[in-house]
DNA sequence: GCAATTAGCACAAATTAGATGCGCTTTGAG
DNA sequence: CTCAAAGCGCATCTAATTTGTGCTAATTGC
């Protein structure tokens, strides 16, 4: 389906909080009270988000992750090809065919090269998309007048 | 993940083909030829295309699939349309959620509305790609040129 | 030094979306 | 009447995604 995994939501909500805290540490408990996700996997986002420098790790007491960047540096785009890889938007150009030698021996493929560029414009959107533009414009409301809302009945 | 699904592409290639054809009714058998297609599938996205009144079918001996508009007037969007529905970036915008009455509660959803935006682009771009444009450009080779080609490792 | 906190990691399992095969029915042409 | 071809329902089958639980390692605060 055209459509974002759940790890980008919940990448994304943890940035934006990360944002709200302001350079702070920011545990994956607090994130999870803050909105109703599942522990394991906001942690397992977080840990790919910092293998790919976009937010920063501390373990112990006291630790948890903080903002590596400037909102401004940071992307929907580094999001999605962190936590899902490049968008191939159709199977041929998916890593898993394409190291099966599956499709790129056919040169003439009708749909191929009008499709990669729909594909190139869709990831120059993405990662013109900034952590910012993302709570700029939205309905956000910053942290310390909020209630807690959640974006998904869990 | 940010791909379109094989019934879409299936689909693509399939009124590739059908516009190679030229107005004649084209049966699935012949398409499954053309391209090593599974028959079923491509059967059934060609009936939820002509639901959608992209192509029209005709049953009985002779029968097939034809465009049911110009090349101009198909665009990606009505296909993907037609075959996974609307796109909805974020979980909380499919159809599932919206009927359980998940999210839309949540009017504080810090990243709803600039993913809405960029949802809003991406169609428009599908919606601006025509099936013309799919074949003016890339490396189509027309059928009577065209070895028999394919675009997947079956 | 010790206890509490927190990320990191591995095994597995549950959920969901997607793709496909088979056989039968209906329709239409010759 | 016979053959070709769409339409339809059922049953899988597969693959990707998401999640739970429990244990390990690293820090911090005391």
């Amino acid at each position: 389906m055209l459509q974002l995994t759940k790890r980008t939501e919940y990448g994304m909500l943890a940035l934006v909080h990360m944002l709200d805290r302001d350079g702070e540490y920011v545990s994956v408990r607090e994130i999870c009270e803050r909105y109703p996700l599942p522990k394991r996997t906001v942690a397992e986002v977080l840990k790919d988000l910092a293998r790919n420098g976009v937010v920063e790790s501390q373990r112990g007491a006291g630790g948890g992750y903080t903002l590596a960047r400037s909102p401004d540096e940071i992307t929907l785009g580094h999001v999605v090809s962190a936590l899902e890889g490049a968008p191939a938007l159709t199977s041929c150009e998916s890593a898993l065919v394409l190291k099966n030698g599956g499709c790129e021996v056919q040169p003439s493929c009708p749909i191929r090269s009008p499709i990669h560029r729909v594909r190139e414009r869709l990831w120059q959107m993405l990662e013109h998309t900034t952590l910012r533009s993302l709570v700029a414009s939205g309905g956000h409301v910053p942290l310390h007048t909020a209630a807690a809302s959640a974006p998904h009945a869990p």
